[in-house]
This record gives C-alpha cells, sequence and structure tokens, in this order.
DNA sequence: GTCTATAATTCGATAGAC
DNA sequence: GTCTATCGAATTATAGAC
C-alpha cells in the first residue's frame, strides 16, 4: 500500500505530457509506427528524455497503458438493467480518451500490449462476472467474463478501429439498446 | 467474367509459396513487423523475387489478403439455426488457415487492411443481413450485419489473436451455443 | 536536466551480373 | 528467372558536452 505519494519527481509535467503524446501516437499508430521522434515532438521535448524517463519504448509503452476501467459498482444497478448498463458505461470509458484504442491496437501486435490487454479485462471484468453468475461452479463465472468481452472488444474493433461506417454511424443509444440484451444475457442467463 | 483461366505464368508455385508465407507473416507479425525479408526467407527463395512478382510491399499484402468468407446459403438453413450456423461456420473460416488472423492483425494497424477488412465483411454479409431483415426499411440491413460481425470479430480477437485463456479453452460447440442467440436475434429480431 | 551527435541496425527498394 | 550487392532512409539507443 502507497502511505505516501509514490515518489514526487521534480518534473512531473513533462513526464505526464510524454504519456499524453504516447497514448495518442500509440492509439493513432500503433506500437511500431508510434516512434519516440514522433512522441517526443508532440510532447514538445527532446526524444532522449524519453529514453531517460522510461528507459526504451516498452518501458514507455507499459507505463502509458496503465488504465482503469472504472466500472460500477453492480450491487448499486437495477438487476435488470445490467447489460445496458455496463454497455454505456464501457462506451463513455471508450470515447473519453484514446487509451483504450491504443491498449487494443497495440495489444493485437504486441505481445507485452496483449499480456496488459487481458490483465485489465481479467482483473477488473471478471469480479463483476463473479458476482453475478448464477452457476454452481464458479469457474464458470470466466467463461461469461470472456463473453462480455468479446462482445464489447468487437463493437470498439467495428467502432472505433476499423471503423465500419454502420458502426460508427450507430446512434449510442442503439448501440445499447443492442448490445446491451447480449451483455445481460452473457452474464445472466442459464448455460445453455 | 473470366472465360480462360487468368494468364497461367511459369512459375506459379513460387508465388503460391510467397503468398503463403506472407500470410503466416502478416498473421504473426501484423503489417509493419512482416518484413519482406522474413517472407522471402520462409518461401525458400530470395527477397528480390517478392518485389519483382509483386512490386512492392502492399502489393503483396494486397495479393496474400484476397479472401472469400464462403458464407451459406442462408435459404437452405431451417431459420431458427442461422444464427448458430454462421457462428459455427465463422469458427470453422477462421480456424482453417491464418488468412483472416492475419487480415484483422493488419486491419487495426494499417489503413489497406481496415479498407479490405471493411470490403470483405459488407460485400459478403451484408447481402445475407438483408436477405433475412424483417424491417420495413432495408437500410437497417447493413446496421444488423455490422452488429453480427462486431460479435463474430470480438471473439475471434479474444479467441485468435488476445488470446484470452477461457475464449481459447472455451470449446466449439459453447461458443456456437452462446453466441448463436446472439447472432440470431442481431439479424431476425424486430428492432429494439 | 536538456540537448547534440552519432553508433548500430534494419528495412524497402533498385541495379545489374549471370 | 534468380541471385548478389548496395543505396538511402528510418529507427532505437547510447555517449557525452553544456
Amino acid at each position: 500500500m502507497a502511505m505516501t505519494s509514490p515518489a514526487p519527481r521534480r518534473s512531473d509535467a513533462t513526464r505526464a505530457a510524454i504519456l499524453a503524446a504516447a497514448r495518442d501516437r500509440f492509439a493513432a499508430d500503433g506500437y511500431e509506427r508510434a516512434t519516440i521522434r514522433a512522441i517526443a515532438k508532440d510532447a514538445g521535448i527532446d526524444p532522449s528524455m524519453v529514453m531517460r524517463y522510461y528507459g526504451n519504448k516498452e518501458g514507455l509503452f507499459a507505463a502509458a497503458s496503465e488504465f482503469d476501467l472504472r466500472l460500477p459498482d453492480v450491487a448499486a444497478i437495477p438487476p435488470g438493467d445490467i447489460g445496458a448498463v455496463l454497455v454505456a458505461h464501457f462506451l463513455d470509458r471508450w470515447e473519453e480518451d484514446e487509451t483504450l484504442t491504443a491498449l487494443l491496437r497495440v495489444g493485437v501486435t504486441n505481445p507485452a500490449g496483449s499480456e496488459r490487454m487481458q490483465t485489465i479485462f481479467k482483473r477488473q471484468l471478471a469480479p463483476i462476472a463473479a458476482a453475478l453468475c448464477p452457476d454452481p461452479e464458479p469457474g464458470r463465472a470466466t467463461d461469461r467474463a470472456v463473453l462480455v468481452a468479446s462482445q464489447i472488444l468487437g463493437m470498439a474493433v467495428s467502432r472505433y478501429v476499423l471503423c465500419f461506417p454502420p458502426a460508427v454511424a450507430m446512434p449510442r443509444e442503439e448501440v445499447v439498446a443492442w448490445l446491451g440484451p447480449t451483455v445481460q444475457r452473457y452474464l445472466t442467463a442459464a448455460a445453455p
């Protein structure tokens, strides 16, 4: 547990600028095309500063890809609304900034990114699935979590990464109306 | 219409070897990391041959990423089974070779790959959605097609690209049992 | 802490011998 | 048709001046 604020460094502003620029570049270009030079230029600093602060490109990505889904407390949601609330929350979270898009882009091409993506969904989504799981065996909860992840990630890929025109144009409420029942069923319906 | 077999060239075997190696490399490494040198080495030929045959890297990718989903004729399927049949078919198609995985990987990081992915799903999946669409306005069919694509792509990302352990371990029949009703609903249920 | 200069690779693409 | 040799450009990463 971090009792005090963790190691307050002199120029945290520069570090934050680097991380923000890194997230944007990783999201826009993917891991390979996002160059340290471009990130440094966006942040208005010298490329060697990035190396000094984060060691290498992988270290920079690791620092830039911390992410909290901030999933709501399911106990406070009417049981019948859980699917819709979760879908709406994910849309918000995805559009709030480009971190999740960056993570997805990198996760697809880079092992480190893939592992980070796995950790995020396992540690943050699986507990919700476990709390709602109607099965006798608790092992099924991770199956349900991955089903939810598949639908959420698939819509994110279609809407924010591949940019399929109908997915981009679909109003937010409509996405919630279509995907909400799917997520609801994955979390609460009896196993087939 | 191609009346005769299209331009039979001398060493089509070499070309085929290059395309097979290219598909594997693009699938494993993505567009940027998949180098012409590595592809040529896998194919057991000289890198300059790749350039000679396909002009440049983009031409090679374009040739390696032709893909026919070979979707079944929906008219021949019992209406209630369409979702399950489509999901099972997509799983088959995805596991048959690595072309779809390569396409997805490249589509996420490369504009040319993204466009190819869009074309494949639009031209091959949208007609099926249109044939089944219960809405009065035909414009809704593309929305339904993209919903199906989102669930199929999401499972493919989870299972074949990011390799979420529960998605990888889930038996094929179970994936069909969970996703089949979802696809069925996206295609045939009344719009919400 | 910040920047310049540069080392060490690697890649796509070209030219040309055979 | 096939291969060798190489150019030119871009990248990560390092060494060191200020």
